[in-house]
DNA sequence: GTAGGGTTAG
């Protein structure tokens, strides 16, 4: 054996007082100018003893001091000691936490170096160690060489494989695991889960674990109930939750975002109400779907309460742009300008957010001027991110700039138009009257023209009043989506108009014989942090009268204004019963009316509808935010529309 | 003594 030797420490002496331990020079530098101190040097060399290297290495790695740990690994290595296995194994941790990837390498070699296999469990840590780098192979040709594997062996690898979402060969895993006689438990199980993309899959997971009694681990639990969300089951979601017993806050946040996700605000916002008289405070997830929630209902004033609760925690991304996003999308860009502006860091998803939110509520200037800023920022775009580009351009009619980013997109940011980006350019040149052209690039999609893209072209031929090929576009619209009522109705108004009565005898039979509906019209405001729901020819609320009475006022003030009641309906899904008297009280206007009785005029009315906002509706809401001086926002399902000064932020396209 | 969780833009 290689004798390594060390230094004693330095020992001085000034004026007969001995100090010792490992004096800096520049202390000893001191020492001697100001006492003319007598300094004695012992550098005697002494032989270290294995027992003292191996301390050494041991005390190293549990103070986590990564540098000197290796070092005395590399005396180990020439000394040939090896210590034990979780001494290690909180060297390995060290060098997880400290993202050193070379130093874990070389604690792999040397564990390895004498000839043997490492104890099990050490060579479970440094699979683990590969697989938090991301260095699957390596993780997977240590697995191979295992002879002894055991239950975490297998989870590791399963949990590897499904976090980087390679589903099968998670499942793969599972079985192979099973098959070699090692029984999966709640780790296994909490991973193997999530890999699962498949309902059967995931049903016969959900009974094997129920059999061996794993159901009541809070990890199984929320991977059950975030699965069971991801593929739409709330109901299956709900009933793993209504079973717990007791659980914790990720059981909490995966319920309420399963909600959130799946665009049922309303349960979710219960859900967080009830997690809260449970004892459970809300955490930076549980607030972004909280958040989430608002967007959906466009609820600002519960929004800004949520805020509240945000500003009691550290800055954090995700949960900024989730801020950011529900004030886009409940119409307040003022305030969405200001969080965007003070946020320290700002990813795609921000930048993306700010850009749609202006150019969905009809500020297409500002989107695209912000989209020059951020590409001065270095942030590069992605798909999502030039879709509300291309949107802001059919927004403001600017043909050449959406013609430009349309072509160039693949050029300049690597990006192959989809089926949205071609949808944005039918509305760009539908809305600007080149209705051929628009046929013209449907046909030549790359991809496969959906109900959405033909409805896009649908809403063209409304504004410009184009009857053929409205007959064509709803056809197409009715092929691909049988349940759509709004635009069988929409045909059977044409038909009707061009006296094709036995289309419009078909077109009814049809829909009967499908139990196509059209859903009935309903509008949503929120007053003192209340909602109101106002549905076409339900008259429950409490103030009906008062409302009513507002409305007939309105309408007779803008009568005398030259409001007429917009009744050309033909390109409109509007049905004959639906026509003048009921226009008239439409569930937008009946919600317009309440805003104005009760929110002050400094205050802007914000609707969210159900279903597209009629020709004549629009007017009323126009014409009322001229005369009483107020600005009203409606949301429909694709649309934002700001009113004021007369005008609508949508410019009358929509 | 080693393995498992929830959140953001169309």
């Amino acid at each position: 054996m290689k004798t390594l030797w060390r230094f004693k420490e330095n020992v001085i002496s000034v004026r007969g007082l001995v100090l010792s331990g490992p004096l800096s020079p520049l202390l000893l530098q001191h020492l001697r100018c100001c006492s003319g101190a007598v300094i004695q040097w012992q550098n005697e060399r002494v032989p270290i003893k294995c027992s003292d290297l191996l301390d050494e290495f041991t005390t190293y790695c549990y103070a986590r001091d990564l540098p000197r740990a290796m070092s005395a690994l590399n005396a180990l290595q020439i000394q040939k000691i090896w210590a034990d296995a979780v001494t290690y194994s909180e060297l390995i941790k060290c060098c997880l936490a400290r993202g050193a990837v070379e130093q874990g390498k070389r604690v792999h070699q040397h564990v390895f170096s004498n000839g043997y296999e490492p104890k099990t469990f050490l060579v479970n840590t440094l699979m683990n160690m590969y697989v938090k780098f991301n260095m699957l192979d390596e993780a997977q040709a240590l697995f191979d060489q295992m002879s002894d594997r055991n239950v975490v062996s297998w989870t590791t690898m399963i949990a590897a494989y499904s976090s980087a979402k390679i589903n099968n060969k998670a499942l793969e895993f599972l079985i192979l695991m099973m098959r070699d006689g090692v029984r999966p438990n709640m780790f296994t199980f909490s991973s193997v889960l999530r890999a699962c993309d498949d309902l059967s899959n995931l049903r016969q997971l959900h009974c094997s674990l129920l059999k061996v009694g794993l159901e009541s681990d809070v990890f199984v639990r929320s991977a059950l109930i975030d699965v069971y969300s991801k593929m739409g089951q709330l109901k299956c979601a709900m009933c793993t939750f209504n079973e717990m017993v007791t659980g914790d806050l990720v059981v909490w946040n995966s319920i309420i975002g399963g909600f959130a996700q799946n665009s049922d605000g309303d349960e979710a916002l219960t859900l967080f109400k009830r997690m809260k008289r449970a004892g459970f405070s809300a955490d930076q997830s549980t607030l972004t779907s909280a958040l989430r929630a608002c967007t959906s209902l466009a609820l600002l004033e519960v929004g800004r309460q949520v805020h509240v609760h945000v500003l009691k925690f550290k800055r954090d991304l995700i949960l900024d742009n989730a801020l950011l996003d529900m004030y886009c999308k409940c119409g307040n860009l003022e305030d969405a300008h200001q969080i965007f502006s003070q946020m320290v860091e700002k990813d795609v998803i921000s930048w993306s957010t700010m850009i749609i939110g202006y150019a969905q509520n009809g500020f297409s200037r500002k989107a695209l001027e912000l989209f020059k800023e951020m590409k001065v920022s270095g942030i590069r775009p992605n798909y999502i991110t030039v879709l509300g580009v291309l949107f802001a351009c059919s927004h403001a009619g600017l043909v050449e700039d959406g013609q430009y980013y349309f072509h160039s997109m693949k050029k300049l940011f690597g990006i192959d138009p989809g089926r949205e980006h071609y949808g944005c350019m039918v509305d760009l040149l539908g809305r600007s009257g080149k209705l051929d052209e628009a046929v013209k690039l449907i046909h030549e999609m790359e991809c496969e023209p959906d109900a959405v893209t033909w409805r896009t072209l649908l809403g063209a031929c409304r504004v410009h009043r184009n009857m053929d090929l409205a007959e064509y576009a709803a056809k197409q619209i009715i092929k691909l989506d049988p349940s759509d009522a709004g635009t069988y109705i929409l045909l059977s108004n044409i038909y009707a108009r061009t006296q094709k009565w036995e289309d419009v005898m078909d077109l009814r039979r049809s829909m009967k014989e499908r139990g196509v509906k059209k859903e009935p019209g309903c509008s949503w405001i929120e007053v003192n942090k209340q909602i109101h729901a106002f549905i076409m020819g339900d008259n429950s609320h409490p103030q009906k009268e008062e409302i009513n009475k507002e409305l007939n006022q309105i309408i007779w003030r803008l009568k005398e204004v030259g409001y007429v009641p917009d009744t050309n309906f033909v390109l409109q899904d509007l049905e004959d019963e639906q026509m003048e008297d009921s226009l008239l009280y439409h569930s937008e206007k009946i919600a317009v009316a309440f805003g104005v009785l009760s929110l002050s005029r400094e205050k802007t009315i914000r609707i969210r509808k159900n279903l597209r906002i009629c020709g004549d509706c629009h007017l009323f809401v126009k014409l009322l935010a001229q005369i009483e001086r107020r600005s009203i926002v409606i949301r429909d399902p694709i649309r934002y529309h700001h009113f004021q000064d007369g005008i609508c932020s949508c410019g009358d396209y929509w």
